[in-house]
DNA sequence: CTGAAAGCGCTAACAC
DNA sequence: GTGTTAGCGCTTTCAG
């Protein structure tokens, strides 16, 4: 087969059939009124032509695209582009394409200008994919609210009236801890995330919930923060052991982070998890292989993304038939403790 | 500033400044034929009523649409992420939209749908981002020649009339190799990725050529095939040290199943570099981090990107002034040697 | 310098 | 069942 660009008219295959558009409009939409003989003739021809109709012009008459636009951020990361690897397949599923745009930097304040383009490609919706750091949401009131497509958010703390999906971080961190805990762990230290990043907020609250809850008073000395990279695993690390000697266990808040914690574990030749057990977040492919295999935090993507396609449509859909909204509300996708050697002190 | 979707229209803006929608279009464009008066009232009614022109209609009357769609397979992955964050970038540096489509697997036969979709969406071009696995490249002659816009291969093998750009797989690994026999190391094994895939079989074929040129009889004992896996990284190297027990040194295709190798050795009491010396392929993020760190390859998506949508950018130009286009070429773009502990035997 | 008419490719609404 | 008219939002062409 041939293609040719979307080229080929809906006049020309009208001409050819010896019909009007309307009629070949009929068949491509399969409206029911149009007799047998007709249909099969059109439908004959358009096979002939290679016929494809026009998305753009469709769009521009229904005044609906099935296009969303995503705006997303770091996805040379493992992590946004998991999270897109989810969005495209829902989207593929649920018929719709998908406009990307990915941010230069996590803060940028050209988010009308993003907005703006998006709604110049009249999109449907728009789901926003990047993490929520310092303040680079602060725009949602001002631009989000008076939107008149619907926007889904991911990884974004609750706000009223704004439809959000994230997985629950703290959920997540409590996991953690109780598993060391019920692993005889007790003096447990954390190396943080940024702090300016909401999950790494939410993953910290976890650990220093849970130990006050245990009746331990949480000090400074207890934690470190770092930056997500193996290079800043290192050194708080370094700088948790100096300050925590008794610690025992190290809640790593991801697992690159939890790498660069290995390595000074080795060379300072404690063993895990005997001496201290290590538990990192995220589940990357090679956290399995980490050595040794590191117990972890599994989340979901693809939950993630299906629940806010499925917002998404919904939302869509309720517009489109001019029914009432869904009322915007903040959903948690739950994640799963992977359990690997790494803080396994009792086999 | 509160957004509105794009529904002002021209229309609204024109009586709104009292003149016809021909001369706020020729302000939107900048043509130069308008007054200085009119213009400046146009555009203020324009910032009042925030304007925004749909691209949708342009699109369709201009035949352009300043979009370009990127077909992507494997996103979970960081190889093909990193691709697409390249991509991105310098599609926003030049001024294109992106039309993302994802194949559910690298293996696909509905290539045709996936075209004449992107098609009806009127892109101005097409970048493929898919690796070239087995024959799922099979369709480029018969679809992809006649096609009437351009279209723009990564990391596929040259083929003639085809516009390619690749990272030269083959000349990666044979910087492994110098570096690896300038080290010292004699009896090079390999860790070879899938063969199916052309990447895999370029750098399996610099190791074989690097040994033949040093006078070594390549022998089938000495490589093994993996799956990019860390876990096939373990297998494999399982049995290279069964079948090839004299071996000083691995060459492994990728980081990923490197760390798995790592693990093997490490279980085995071998010290890296001195008893034996690996090297990777990638420079994941992680790889200065194993233990101890990995030496490797390091490819330049944001290069691959670059020059692909140079390429894009000029091909469309010049069938847009009916210029001659210029000759489809493969472009291959070097990569880079990390040199890093896991294969410094002299220090 | 400005506007009117035509039309990009398609479909909603109405005729017949 | 089928065709006609009108128009989505914009720009091209040509008149003035």
């Amino acid at each position: 087969m041939i293609l040719k660009p979307s080229r080929t008219t809906i006049k020309e295959v009208a001409a050819a059939a010896g019909v009007s558009t309307m009629t070949v409009s009929r068949v491509l939409n399969e409206r029911p009124d149009v007799s047998i003989e007709t249909r099969k003739r059109v439908k004959k021809i358009i096979e002939e032509l290679e016929y494809q109709p026009s998305a753009l012009a469709r769009s521009l008459i229904q005044q609906r695209s099935y296009t969303l636009g995503v705006v997303t951020a770091g996805l040379k990361h493992i992590g946004p582009s998991r999270t897109l690897n989810g969005i495209t397949q829902m989207a593929e599923e649920a018929g719709y394409s998908l406009l990307l745009k990915e941010l230069p930097h996590y803060h940028t304040n050209q988010t009308a200008p993003i907005l703006q383009e998006l709604l110049s490609r009249h999109v449907d919706g728009i789901i926003w994919a990047v993490p929520e750091i310092g303040d680079n949401h602060d725009w949602v009131n001002e631009l989000a609210l008076p939107l008149e497509i619907p926007i889904v958010f991911l990884t974004m703390e609750t706000r009223e009236r704004l439809t959000i999906v994230s997985v629950d971080n703290y959920q997540g961190g409590r996991l953690v801890m109780e598993h060391l805990l019920a692993q005889g762990y007790q003096q447990i230290g954390h190396v943080a995330g940024p702090l300016d990043w909401w999950e790494a907020r939410q993953r910290m609250a976890a650990w220093r919930d849970a130990l006050t809850e245990r009746g331990v008073v949480v000090k400074d000395a207890y934690w470190a923060e770092g930056n997500w990279s193996s290079a800043s695993g290192t050194e708080a690390a370094e700088k948790l052991f100096a300050q925590y000697p008794e610690m025992d266990a190290i809640f790593v808040g991801n697992d690159q982070m939890a790498l660069g914690v290995l390595q000074v574990i080795h060379k300072r030749g404690l063993r895990i998890p005997t001496d201290i057990g290590i538990v990192g977040f995220d589940n990357i492919p090679e956290a399995a292989y980490f050595y040794p295999a590191l117990t972890t935090v599994h989340q979901d993507q693809l939950e993630v993304a299906r629940v806010a396609m499925q917002e998404m449509i919904q939302i869509v859909a309720c517009g489109w038939q001019g029914e009432e909204q869904p009322v915007p509300q903040s959903i948690m996708i739950s994640p799963t403790l992977v359990v690997r050697a790494s803080s396994l002190k009792n086999l």
